[in-house]
DNA sequence: CAATTGTTTCCATAAAACTAGAATAGTGGA
DNA sequence: TCCACTATTCTAGTTTTATGGAAACAATTG
């Protein structure tokens, strides 16, 4: 990923509607959710929801696919990993410290994050 | 991590010279980079680095350290790793997809990061 | 074709963030 | 004490972003 991506990544993360829709997309996984349903959950504005829904396709943090009147909204997780390599790459200049964690511990053993 | 605290993290590194800076951290990994070679190293004007760097600090993504007439800045590496790990827990809601590839990938093989 | 439903675009207003010169404060050396 | 140096705070002007009602658009239904 590059430093662009990855700043206009984290700009659209960086608000506590967008990061709401992503997470609910993120926990809904391949099968995504509807516009409408995505408003319904956070009870946010239609014209609110579709400005912020647009600021996250263009990050290229999700997707939007039409399906006759709905669109479907999906999470694009080779994103969100891409966007957590950039942050990590390179870490103590290649040199792991105790203070630097591996990344592998974010996800604790019996956690259901993949 | 909190959802605020996600969304403070996620604002302060959504932002080219607070990602550049915090990243020149990450790399420098726990001996830190004092504030006026961060400066140097990219060309920010003095008040202007310093309120990108108070940022980051409220976020809780850098710490500094006065030494004398030098401030050291350090990378939370706790708050990076707390940050992934918000981003994508319960992923697919507990289910891991093909999509939804591990966050350990993030390093690749032979990839120094941490 | 008209009505209905889901979604987006338009637009004006309001709020927040960015920038950097100048002034200020703290430290260490002469 | 005075000075040079490092860093921060103050301040003001500029730019960017967020919000949501209203209107427009698109697709299905009657």
């Amino acid at each position: 990923m590059e430093t662009i991506d990855a700043i206009a990544a984290l700009t659209a993360l960086g608000h506590a509607k967008r990061l709401a829709i992503f997470r609910l997309l993120v926990v809904a996984g391949p099968a995504g959710r509807m516009a409408g349903d995505i408003g319904d959950e956070l009870g946010v504005p239609g014209a609110t929801l579709s400005f912020h829904l647009k600021e996250l396709v263009h990050a290229g943090l999700i997707t939007a696919e039409p399906q006759g009147r709905f669109v479907c909204y999906r999470a694009e997780f080779e994103a969100m990993n891409g966007l957590i390599a950039y942050l990590t790459h390179n870490c103590c200049a290649g040199s792991p410290q105790a203070e630097c964690a591996p990344v592998a511990a974010a996800c604790s053993p019996g956690d259901a994050c993949c």
